[in-house]
DNA sequence: ATTTAGACCTGTCAGC
DNA sequence: TGCTGACAGGTCTAAA
């Protein structure tokens, strides 16, 4: 679900509202949700530290804590963090024997008076819950359990994070570093965007847009686009993602923000999931094509695959 | 070296 | 109304 824009728009709502907090204590209601270490020492080592920072690291969301520790979460499809102000608590009378229906939605959670004190909040599909010290709770909620929290000590931060690519907003990201990764490349340009390692944090929303944005066809085999072509993208990729953080992140149909609300950047997308529309560019009907099992949206006025 | 199919999961929506 | 299949912001593994 999330890409760079979400983790990052979610991340920084979390710097202004976590740190300097304390973890009192942690409950996870989908053990697959921890990915490491095992459950026992997850549970035991998280407990009791402070959040001393939050950062983004392509699509996954790093938090530190106090000795020297930091969690790493990626959200996959459908997961989100969701801050519950104090007073929120479990409700107990709800939970029966249907364990299934225990394990697929997770508890419930009501706040203290059983009124709603502000927004509406969706606290079902919690798989994660962190208790602060001052009473409020964050939850990570994911419908579909694809999401994973790790907990790494400092030191062994590349080998939590390894396999990721350049940052789209760091100075290595360059156009000479674009051109080479893409030369070497045999596959498609939609798949290349998609690869982790050659450029961290860009998903299939953000894909489809930066091609849009440079008139490349997701079917144009990476080397074989011109020099003035990867500039156009290497620029599309970029200011996509600066135009998503800035909307707030594309809420389609999972993705909220850390009070709940949906992103706005759902608005601003010219090709993603627009099929059967005008392009905004030259008319032409937005298409949908499948390639690497993934749907790619393109306007086959503007993004020829054969270059006259 | 790439590509494809299948896992992992649950929900929604279109069509019959 | 109920069932079935397609599809969903991701990534990994095995097999071709």
């Amino acid at each position: 679900m999330p890409e760079l824009p979400e983790v990052e728009y979610t991340a920084r709502q979390l710097r202004a509202s976590i740190v300097g907090a304390t973890i009192s204590n942690v409950q996870v209601f989908w053990e697959r949700t921890v990915g490491h270490p095992d459950l026992a020492t997850f549970l035991l080592e998280v407990s009791e530290r402070r959040i001393e920072g939050v950062r983004r690291r392509g699509k996954f969301l790093l938090i530190d804590l106090s000795g020297d520790f930091f969690l790493s979460i990626h959200r996959r499809m459908t997961g989100n963090f969701l801050l519950l102000p104090p007073g929120w608590q479990i409700d107990t009378s709800l939970r029966t024997d249907d364990v299934a229906t225990w394990n697929t939605r997770g508890p419930t959670f009501m706040p203290e008076n059983g009124v709603e004190n502000s927004h509406s909040r969706e606290t079902s599909y919690c798989r994660v819950s962190f208790d602060l010290s001052d009473g409020r709770r964050l939850l990570f909620t994911d419908p579909r359990k694809f999401g994973r929290i790790e907990l790494w000590s400092a030191q062994r931060e590349a080998e939590a994070l390894r396999g990721l690519g350049p940052e789209p907003f760091g100075s290595t990201f360059t156009v000479e570093y674009l051109t080479g990764e893409l030369a070497r490349r045999r596959i498609g340009i939609k798949q290349a965007l998609l690869d982790q390692t050659l450029v961290a944090g860009v998903g299939n929303i953000y894909a489809d847009e930066a091609l849009f944005s440079a008139s490349i066809h997701p079917l144009r085999r990476s080397d074989s686009l011109t020099p003035a072509e990867v500039r156009l993208l290497h620029e599309g990729v970029i200011s996509v993602l600066t135009l998503g953080i800035e909307h707030g992140g594309t809420s389609f149909n999972d993705y909220r923000d850390l009070w709940g609300e949906a992103g706005d950047n759902y608005n601003h997308v010219h090709v993603y999931k627009q099929a059967g529309k005008p392009c905004p560019r030259c008319g032409s009907l937005i298409e949908r094509m499948v390639i690497a099992q993934r749907s790619a949206h393109f306007c086959p006025g503007c993004q020829k695959l054969i270059v006259l």
